[in-house]
DNA sequence: TCGCGATGTATCGGACCGATACATCGCACG
DNA sequence: CGTGCGATGTATCGGTCCGATACATCGCGA
């Protein structure tokens, strides 16, 4: 998941560590805290050890005369390659059983301007299956166990079903958009009664060599 | 976060480790998947290394004349200890960062009826702080972020600002409910109409049978 | 009788986190 | 003038948990 994330951040602009952490948290924020640098140092290791970024220098010309003295660390900037593109274009299509959980889903969602809406459109289906099997689990234990647990874990469940059944509705409007070709837009029910004019769909993005 | 979890489940009876999952998904349903055999059994070891639980033996009488043969593994049947209560007790009551994740939260609050009043106040205000923050930062990303981000990152924001203002209402209700001393009731805005009538806050103390 | 799905215990490699360490830079405050 | 502190920046370590896999038993229907 982390490594689908830095390529394709780094797909936008090169980046060193610090500044893709604060990149990541800003276009994840709705669904994971922060990446941790324990997993975010040793991901650009072996990124960069299988060939698919590669470190720029950072202050390339003028270089100084005296390199021993005071040995300066400083920063170390990523780029992606060309068969870093390939990965990540390789990892944005396939869709395993880990692309529909909240993480999973989550960073595929993020990337959708660069996923060809075939793609999309998979993604946005297998998410829905996936939170119907859990809402249906949860009206299960409702339904059916629902005397031997207590109040709280109740209210508890009564909560996740709530957010299940709202999840749903907003995929159900995110496919039927994406069906029409429109941009992703959804009714806003929430805080302020205005909607957003967001203006044109997105160029349905580079539509790679997808069979016609 | 596993080992709270285990020592709450194993104090309303003795379990083997399957069924302990299968309580485990039921009772954690709305907030996670189902809880890994890979992370189930090296736990349950290690509470029984620390004295927390102990094995029960399944079929104790009846002691079979042919031990060596067919070596049956037979269900291994665990049940808290003592030592394992107070760890349990010591475990609920302290809240450190890690008690107003997702997962934390859930679990702590799936076992509220066997947390004292004060506990539970403090932990849901924690928890009522920390999506409020989230918020925040969400609505940071949203205003001043926004033309950065293309349409779907942003949607994603949107319908994550959303479920956070929902959490911190249903939080609310549940704080005003505590202060209150009733039960953890919280008007149904979802599917079916009908409120469920609670008679009674459940008293501090293992209130098995809820409804009669 | 054969197979198959549910029940049941167990391990292994890997992903990710939280704490920690350490170094530099700019700037506000005394 | 200095000095301390918060932001920037790279890095490691131990531990938790997951996903895949293996293997054994039991009941039941074809």
């Amino acid at each position: 998941m982390l490594e689908l994330a830095i390529l394709g951040l780094l797909q936008e602009s090169p980046m060193h560590g610090y500044e893709l952490r604060k990149e990541l948290t800003a276009k994840l924020g709705a669904i994971r805290a922060a990446i941790s640098y324990g997993s975010l140092y040793p991901t650009l290791r072996r990124l960069q050890a299988a060939g698919w970024i590669t470190e720029a220098a950072e202050t390339p010309a003028t270089a100084e005369e005296i390199p021993a003295l005071t040995s300066r660390r400083g920063r170390v900037v990523y780029k992606i390659t060309a068969e870093g593109k390939e990965r990540f274009a390789q990892l944005i299509a396939q869709a395993g059983p880990e692309t529909y959980d909240d993480t999973g889903f989550g960073v595929h969602f993020a990337f959708f301007s660069r996923t060809d809406q075939a793609t999309r459109l998979r993604i946005l289906e297998g998410r829905r299956r996936t939170i119907e099997e859990r809402r249906e689990g949860l009206r299960d234990v409702l339904a059916r166990a629902a005397e031997r647990l207590d109040a709280y874990t109740l209210e508890l469940q009564r909560h996740g079903l709530d957010a299940c059944e709202r999840e749903v509705r907003w995929l159900e409007e995110l496919i039927a958009n994406e069906r029409s070709g429109r941009a992703p837009t959804v009714p806003q029910t929430g805080t302020a009664g205005g909607r957003r004019e967001t203006d044109s769909p997105p160029p349905p993005g580079e539509s790679r060599k997808e069979r016609p």
